[in-house]
DNA sequence: CACAATGATTGGCAATGCCTATCGTGATCT
DNA sequence: AGATCACGATAGGCATTGCCAATCATTGTG
């Protein structure tokens, strides 16, 4: 008891617990189990990897610990007592339980391996994933990516709140608990009923839009991009308030008014028969994939996000090539590039 | 590297296995539990009675040990991974199991306590058992008798096969694997049928039982015994070998012959209405119990042949008293007693 | 800006675990 | 019977581990 004073400060906090302390090493249970299989120390030793004296000792302070005889002994043979043969089975599953461990932990070792819960913005998700999830399923064939589609604010609050991994949003999120990493700029385009005045421009003023633009429900970034590319503050009073791009650009096809859709809604707008024009100001939105700082798979985010803008290379410079070109064409080269 | 060649004997063993060496101390998992449960390292050290610094390093080491991240550490909150989270389960059930062991150990330490498989052979067990088992019961009221009635070869076997505990025999065992100790002496009686012409006699010499005397089947040390104390290297040619002492009285009241019988069943032999006289040389059989040297519960052994010597002594006193009677009407003195 | 809270780091020390070498005791073989 | 073998126990030495106190670094707060 005088080691309790051997030291300045406080007793340590061990020592004021009760007496029973079964340190109960788990490598004391492998051997328990090793010599139980064996019923020979020496075989028992080689198969854990230790001598026989450390299996012998370590076996004897395992019986000191429990305060009871695990083995008889004899000349000629170990044989379990009855009470090691009960805490032999549950030797055996709290063995197998943590080598479930190491092996799952093994398994999940690799970043690039496991499930990312990615969320997505609804103006994109259903125009990017079918873009990227077939690149990503070849270049990450173990990430098991699991999409969750929701305005930015509720996948940032399910970010923050470990529901989700990782975000794919059109925003820059307030706060140093999380970080972006910028993916593509997607261009905005106008959004004209085939009949519509404008519809007859190669190339539409922001500005002009504003009269009958339509929006998306509040929340959707999308909304207040739209809103800010067309100067305005808030919506006109008659703007109808869609649900989802998809009606948005019924709205449009019906008549209703005008919009900007993001770039890479063009192919399932264009279907719907609306007329699709370039903007003269070059309005876009930056996708960004977010995560938390802390987040400890960030190799596997930051694989994604290659993935996914290597697969957006392509538009990106598909639509600076279409640019260039209706620029050329209006003889204004690249000044109005740079506005 | 270095280190491999620092020894002069051979490579360590533990240095040839795989590069996978998860010591995962079973500490580290309470470590793991109690930060998932806190959510608070300071906390959870608390609670596992270290200091915040080692359990910091500890979790640490674990983490580097399973290659994953396993909290997720933010200056407000400390959050477990995914993988956290499957590998929590897993550990809740090892830990759980390890604590059983402790507890099963711990309620299994005292040797008083648990079960006592006992042998006893059969021309005693019927006997001695409702005299000592209730004695027993108060004496040891954590330990459990578990009789187990044979003839003492497999009695012994069964001993040396750890299939019993103890054994009360009649003979001394071979071998220096079983030791014993002497519980009580037995007077073995003249049992005869009332109308058997010896049975006029207060006392009985051995040799004259020998004639028609009866005796059990092979294997219960009664019939050496007895056969021994008649002179007789083997049963004569007309010799009945009953199964077991019942039948053996009951050959006797049928008159069939005479026959030894042990002094604990002459309850049982007399309610039959044969006749009992003591023996002139005081024949006897010494009732010993057995057990392995190297059993571990050597305190029960010993506890239990306390308590059934003690229960016996009153016997043991009243046989001498009744003999010593029966001597001074006889006039004979204490010569015969040590003839 | 000072302060409180909290996890990470550091340096030193005792305990642990392992090894080799050796011993003690039965069993086995000339 | 004596030598030898097999096997578990013990002893001494050494590297590693685990712990603690003290301190640092970062972040949020009055």
């Amino acid at each position: 008891m005088a080691s309790l004073l051997l030291r300045g400060g406080k007793v340590p906090l061990r020592c004021s617990i009760g007496p029973d302390d079964p340190a109960m090493n788990l490598r004391d249970l492998r051997y328990l189990l090793a010599v139980a299989e064996h019923r020979h120390f020496g075989k028992a030793a080689e198969s854990c990897r230790v001598s026989q004296p450390t299996l012998s000792v370590q076996l004897r302070k395992l019986e000191e610990e429990l305060g009871i005889v695990l083995f008889e002994r004899n000349s000629k043979q170990v044989v379990p007592t009855p009470i090691c043969e009960l805490l032999l089975s549950h030797a055996r599953v709290a063995v197998a339980e943590i080598d479930a461990m190491a092996a799952l932990a093994r398994s999940a070792m690799d970043p690039l391996r496991g499930t990312l819960r990615l969320g997505i913005i609804p103006t994109l998700g259903p125009y990017l994933l079918p873009l990227v999830l077939a690149p990503l399923q070849e270049a990450l064939p173990d990430l098991e990516i699991e999409p969750w589609e929701d305005v930015t604010a509720t996948l940032l609050e399910r970010l923050r709140g470990h529901e989700l991994d990782a975000a794919l949003i059109a925003t820059e999120p307030d706060g140093t608990d999380l970080v972006t990493r910028p993916l593509f700029t997607e261009p905005f385009l106008a959004a004209l009923p085939p009949d519509h005045p404008l519809a007859a421009q190669k190339r539409i003023g922001e500005d002009d839009l504003a009269p009958d633009v339509l929006v998306l429900a509040d929340g959707h970034c999308l909304r207040d991009q739209a809103l800010a590319a067309c100067g305005l503050a808030g919506p006109l009073g008659g703007s109808l308030r869609a649900a989802s791009l998809a009606t948005l650009i019924n709205m449009v096809a019906a008549g209703y008014g005008t919009t900007l859709i993001p770039g890479l809604a063009a192919g399932a707008a264009q279907d719907s028969g609306i007329v699709l024009r370039p903007l003269r100001q070059k309005a876009s939105r930056t996708v960004r994939i977010a995560w938390r700082a802390a987040f400890p798979r960030r190799a596997a985010v930051e694989a994604v996000a290659r993935v996914i803008a290597e697969r957006l290379a392509p538009y990106a410079a598909a639509a600076e090539r279409d640019d260039a070109a209706l620029d050329r064409a209006r003889g204004q080269g690249h000044l109005a590039r740079h506005a």
